[in-house]
DNA sequence: GGGCTCCGGTTCAATCATTGGACTTTTTCG
DNA sequence: CGAAAAAGTCCAATGATTGAACCGGAGCCC
């Protein structure tokens, strides 16, 4: 059976998973971000099967997470690069990062986030928008709203 | 073929997706972080097939996301509740979220967090911690550590 | 106690997805 | 030109998901 969509559920969550939700995804996406940009390199980057990174670049182009164009000066070639709306994916791989940093036993950290522009270390952390407060501390609930 | 298992690449973000990175995964955890502990409410409020429930829950259990008891008084049933480390994926959900509602074309936002305590709504950023910048306008880089 | 229902699964066949490898086509390089 | 690389497609084999049917123990009801 066709793996079930996510698309009818009124849920954030569910409706990002449908689009990132396996697990390849978010891995391709990640190279993207960092500027991978060819098939071979996202295929060798990653060890992933040509059939699979074909049919997962053809989803993220069709959902706007990745841009598809033929570079017009050689090597004429296709070239997928991260638009907008797949750099606005950041914060998940940021908090996919950090839970593996602390709980899949990785030891030190295998990789540190750097700000470009001044070559400094950075460690994002959640907070309240209005208060400032840092969210590990808050007790979470949810209200449904509509 | 199996699925291809990310265990062994020395990233973060694969080794958290080789936990939760399948589409019904992030769900169920969601489902538990917000109070759901019975077999069929996680049916019946996802409508996942009993079958892949049941190995979902299973792999969850045997990474310590989730921890399975009987409860004692009647009706004895197993109960899943969320372990620390479970609870350690709030992130990774708002975030989820967040993305799904800015670019799924969800309309309204489906749920509002609340700060449990003071009953607040809770509008969760990334900021770095050093300097409290907004990570929305950094430009990020990594360095790959060792 | 006997039957009924509910709950939490397991089992099954059908279908779908993933994988590794072989193959193809176009482009680039020497 | 000839070789090699890049970007896929095609294929058979194997897993994973699905919906439906089945099952067994615990409560409940008379």
């Amino acid at each position: 059976m066709r793996r079930t969509s996510f698309e009818t559920m009124h849920c954030s969550i569910a409706r990002t998973l449908d689009v990132v939700g396996d697990p390849w995804t978010l891995l391709i996406v990640r190279e993207a971000f960092f500027g991978t940009s060819r098939f071979d390199d996202f295929r060798r980057n990653l060890g992933i099967p040509r059939a699979t990174l074909s049919a997962r670049l053809s989803t993220l182009v069709d959902h706007d997470v990745l841009d598809r164009r033929i570079d017009p000066d050689p090597p004429t070639r296709p070239s997928y690069t991260i638009t907008p709306k797949g750099r606005a994916l950041g914060p998940v791989m940021v908090a996919l990062m950090q839970w593996g940093d602390e709980w899949s036993g990785v030891g030190e950290a295998p990789v540190t986030l750097l700000d470009l522009d001044t070559d400094a270390e950075v460690e994002p952390v959640y907070v309240d928008r209005r208060t400032g407060t840092e969210l590990r501390e808050l007790r979470l609930g949810r209200r449904l709203n509509r």
